[in-house]
DNA sequence: CCGGTCGCGTAT
DNA sequence: TACGCGACCGGG
């Protein structure tokens, strides 16, 4: 009987550790915790992570052994562990997963931790003297130039020049160029200074600079108003004056690359990127540089939430209301939720900056558990927006747009400024309709007998779309029930305002901006790069409400905000709100002051009174009394259990086993927190089917947290014992943003 | 989750 | 009598 066992979490929805006996025969240790392991399981193989370490019980089974040592040393330890295992009990979800949604792919697939030299070209001395003989404007040419004052970084020169990998070849070939190891991802040689901070910003780095250890700060401050300054400044004194690292948290791959350029010039230190855009290789390498202390500044999306941070000394979550931060499937965790808990156990503050909080950081903030730090003003010259409700009851509409807002873009463009149309419908037309029998064009997959689910009209109205499922095909020539011709596209879509700005305002250029276009690296600033200074149109859904400075922008036009006004989810004000307060503060950031119109049907809808004559905080206090009263997060806290199967009544059937089991476990609880837990279901899902799959949903809400958390902790175990589990895929999302 | 096995129904 | 599919099960 062996004296120890690794004890491993492996990637697999089982609510439990797997025990093995050390690789060849070795001793296991407590220094183990946190060493990856490949391990035979079943007939294939897993990589899993040691948990724990230590003699097993006296009737153990017989044991197999791990196959190999993936680590030399432990890999994830100390505070990433405890803080992956402090995720995993309060997601209710296994250490195994968490951890692999902590690692990047390729440490999740056993691959060593990567060398994280940066590379980079230099010219040699050869190379130096050659350059004159280039062919002036080729990419060669270009490249030697570039290097001529010094090596540069491979991500450096992706910015710099296209295609410069072909040129770099035939240049190393003739012994013209090098490959080197150079400084780290965009270390800049010149650091250009700051602005003079603000009164305001002085006393929030004032406010910041005494803060010892642990502080979760709230740094609420109007779009404008410089709140990236404040985090450069905090970064700068807390951080690199004292050799620690920092973790940027910010929503989307569409900002990254403004934010990383400004970072780098302004920190000069290497700024290492984390986010979507980059391939396992350089993913892997960013992780490994914060591992090994290197990365200073570490920049991320979502994910990066999860760098390890061995010598931290700041967080920052950018943005913190943004929805990107909460994960939607998988291990449904909140980013900005978990750098809180790791900013505690690392023990340093943790800056939580948004123009627009949600209401669960007020919330904190309100209580006192939050530091509440404001920037009320704009700093330099820019001046706050005018926005105006445009009532077009009544008013003839082309493509959705009033004549009125069409003489306000004219009249913007006519100044030399660029304009911006939001609407949150991408496609031509959010319907295809018979005008002869009525039929309209449904998706198969996730329409229901009770409710069915339109089909979106795309390419100018030649293709049909599902936005749930993402099925296409082509728009039938006639009508599939009646035959008839009159197919006509109905509602209006980005693709249809488009198609109509282009033919009424000829002279500018009209650009729609969608997710095609976004999702290659750098797409949107290439995109936006098309309009250049010059007057123009930009349309697209709320994607454009963030990210690349637009400083000609002059008016921002918002069409088909009614939808959100009238939504069922208790959450659509807070998403609005926030996304009207985001796309004003897009407009007039330069000199002039920018316009912003509101275009809707509901001039009088409380929530635009508000946000127009008392801004986001008259609409925060407002809403979270309406919270307050119908009990609802963050005076409540949710879990919500979801399931769907291709078999219709088999969800229902496992969320009826399961919420016997939680209201037995509700029973258990002492009188008064058992009458305040509800539990909501099963219901059909929102959409109750989609792609195929039929969907309910249980919902669980208790005033305290504690409550829900012991029926969670009673309950969960066996809900992955239950035998209608096992013709069911089902998820648990502990504090659920969506409740579809 | 994943791969393996078992049992049933239909094709041969 | 072969094989394809779904249901079910165990994994250390």
């Amino acid at each position: 009987m062996p004296a120890n066992v690794l004890r491993i979490a492996l990637p697999l929805p089982l609510p439990r550790l797997f025990d093995y006996l050390a690789p060849g025969g070795g001793q296991a240790s407590p220094t183990d915790v946190g060493r990856r392991v490949r391990v035979p399981f079943g007939p294939r193989e897993l990589v899993g992570v040691v948990a724990a370490a230590g003699p097993v019980g006296g009737d153990a089974p017989a044991l197999r052994e791990a196959l190999a040592w993936l680590d030399p040393e432990p890999l994830v330890h100390g505070e990433l562990l405890a803080s992956c295992q402090w995720l995993a009990r309060y997601l209710h979800a296994p250490l195994g997963e968490v951890l692999a949604t902590a690692l990047p792919a390729s440490l999740r697939r056993g691959e060593p931790l990567p060398d994280t030299a940066t590379w980079g070209r230099a010219l040699t001395a050869a190379g130096a003297a050659a350059i004159d003989g280039l062919r002036a404007g080729g990419r060669p040419r270009r490249l030697a130039e570039a290097l001529r004052d010094g090596p540069l970084a491979e991500d450096l020169l992706d910015d710099a020049i296209d295609g410069w990998r072909t040129a770099a070849r035939s240049l190393e070939e003739r012994g013209l160029v090098e490959r080197v190891v150079v400084d780290g991802p965009g270390s800049s040689a010149a650091v250009q200074p700051g602005p003079m901070p603000t009164v305001e910003q002085a006393a929030a780095l004032e406010a910041l600079r005494a803060a010892a250890g642990f502080a979760p700060v709230l740094l609420e401050g109007i779009t404008g108003s410089g709140k990236t300054e404040v985090y450069l400044q905090a970064i700068a004194e807390r951080c690199l004056a004292h050799g620690r690292q920092a973790l940027v948290l910010v929503p989307e791959i569409g900002l990254t690359p403004q934010m990383l350029a400004r970072f780098r010039t302004r920190l000069g230190v290497p700024v290492h990127a984390l986010h979507s855009g980059l391939n396992d290789g350089e993913r892997a390498r960013a992780w490994a540089a914060a591992w090994r202390g290197e990365a200073q500044v570490v920049v991320g999306t979502r994910s990066a939430v999860f760098a390890p941070l061995p010598n931290a000394g700041l967080i920052v979550v950018d943005e913190e209301h943004d929805g990107s931060y909460k994960q939607q499937d998988g291990i449904r965790y909140h980013a900005r939720d978990v750098a809180l808990v790791r900013g505690k156990a690392l023990d340093v503050p943790v800056l939580l900056g948004s123009a627009t909080p949600s209401l669960e950081t007020l919330h904190n903030a309100r209580a006192g558990r939050h530091a509440h730090l404001r920037l009320r003003t704009r700093a330099g010259e820019a001046k706050p927006p005018r926005v105006r409700v445009l009532d077009v009851r009544k008013r003839p509409l082309q493509a959705g747009l009033s004549e009125e807002l069409l003489a306000a873009i004219r009249t913007a463009l006519d100044g030399g400024g660029q304009v911006l149309v939001f609407k949150n419908r991408r496609g031509y037309a959010p319907v295809l309709l018979c005008h002869d029998c009525g039929w309209s064009a449904a998706c198969p997959r996730c329409s229901a007998p009770e409710r069915a689910v339109p089909m979106t009209v795309h390419a100018g109205g030649r293709r049909l779309q599902c936005h749930h499922c993402g099925s296409r095909r082509p728009v039938p020539m006639a009508c599939p029930d009646c035959a008839g011709l009159a197919l006509q596209p109905q509602g209006v879509g980005t693709e249809r305002i488009e198609e109509l700005l282009a033919a009424r305002f000829g002279d500018v250029p009209v650009l729609r901006i969608d997710s095609a276009s976004t999702r290659r690296r750098d797409g949107l600033a290439r995109e936006l790069a098309k309009l250049d200074d010059g007057p123009g149109i930009l349309v697209g859904t709320q994607m454009l409400a963030k990210g690349h400075d637009l400083p000609k922008l002059v008016l921002v036009c918002v069409v088909g905000i009614d939808e959100g006004l009238l939504s069922a989810d208790f959450r659509a004000s807070e998403k609005l709100a926030q996304l009207l307060v985001q796309v004003s503060g897009r407009a007039g950031r330069a000199e002039r002051p920018g316009e912003v119109l509101l275009q809707t049907h509901h001039p009088g809808h409380p929530l635009l009174e508000v946000l127009v004559h008392g801004g986001y905080r008259a609409f925060a206090d407002a809403e979270l009394g309406q919270r307050e009263a119908a009990a609802f997060p963050p005076f409540a806290h949710m879990a919500m259990l979801r399931a769907e199967a291709q078999k219709t009544g088999l969800p229902d059937a496992f969320l009826q086993a399961a919420a016997a089991a939680f209201s037995q476990a509700r029973d258990a609880l002492p009188a008064a927190q058992s009458q305040a837990l509800l539990i909501a279901g099963p219901v059909p899902a929102p959409m109750p089917r989609r792609a195929g799959m039929h969907r309910a949903q249980l919902l669980l809400s208790s005033p305290g947290r504690r409550a829900l958390h012991l029926v969670l902790d009673a309950v969960v175990a066996r809900l992955h014992t239950l035998p209608e589990a096992r013709r069911v895929r089902w998820s648990l999302d502990v504090d659920p943003i969506d409740l579809y």
